[in-house]
DNA sequence: ATTGAAAGTGTGTAAATACACATCTATCCT
DNA sequence: AGGATAGATGTGTATTTACACACTTTCAAT
């Protein structure tokens, strides 16, 4: 690897992120989850009637992007969207299915944190979902 | 955020990756270059002669994922694949062309890298990216 | 020589991601 | 009321990512 490329903060964060993507995906793939629609059904379950700006800047993701990440939910009927007389946006919360399959994939998004941490230590696993967090709340202006 | 989602170590690699992914491709624009093309342009000049599974390992890409990332590459004619007589493999080197794009790109990088350390503290974030990388060597099994 | 395993390559399909652009809705100002 | 404006939603297009599957090539063993 260059000297560049080995010092990129950047690359090394996408490294480490798709290589603990792979993990959370495949304990969660019984379920037919992904570890991106399992983080947005865990969001809309703590908070119901979010709308669809507040979860873009929680998950970090483009509107659009959360748009289509948003339908397959839809459709499966996990989530549903209204919007009151009078507001403008759309507000989302979880089915009771959307529930039920929630709280079934808790296990296994259990199972996988905890592999992460027996793998890679506890303190040190925390340290850096710290940090990570952190750095997502830099603005770069 | 719910306790799980906000305690999750995969959710937030994935947004912080998602954050600095979004200021390096920003700077890299004029280029017409992303943060990931940059980063296998990086890798090959270091290495030339490399195989696409070692690109894969550096990378912690897919072996198709990196088929595809590669051949705009091979396309604009930055880097060229070879396959020696009774080898199976082929093996991948900047052009000329491809080393000049790569070195122009680079002060733009260091424009994104200086950037994050501004915003984040140098030491924090050589320190983020150092756990980034040890985690990426963890085996999860 | 044949075959069979291992290594490598390529394709179909689908999800995740984002930018640019267009459209719709509510509200405010006059 | 009518239009301007800000907020929100939706679409076209393109890149990134990965899984499942199929094909090809090399080499070793018989």
């Amino acid at each position: 690897m260059s000297e560049e490329s080995r010092q990129c903060h950047c690359l090394a964060l996408r490294r480490g992120s798709r290589h603990v993507t792979r993990l959370y995906d495949a304990h969660l793939a019984p379920l037919g989850l992904s570890i991106s629609q399992y983080s947005l059904l865990s969001i809309i379950n703590r908070r119901p009637g979010i709308r669809m700006a507040e979860l873009g800047e929680i998950m970090v993701m483009e509107r659009t992007t959360l748009l289509r990440a948003l339908k397959p939910l839809l459709t499966a009927g996990w989530i549903e969207s209204t919007r009151a007389k009078g507001e403008q946006a759309h507000t989302y919360r979880l089915t009771d299915e959307g529930r039920r399959v929630r709280d079934s994939a808790v296990p296994l998004w259990k199972a996988a944190q905890e592999t992460l941490e027996r793998s890679f230590e506890p303190e040190r696993a925390v340290d850096l979902r710290r940090e990570a967090l952190a750095l997502t709340k830099v603005d770069f202006g």
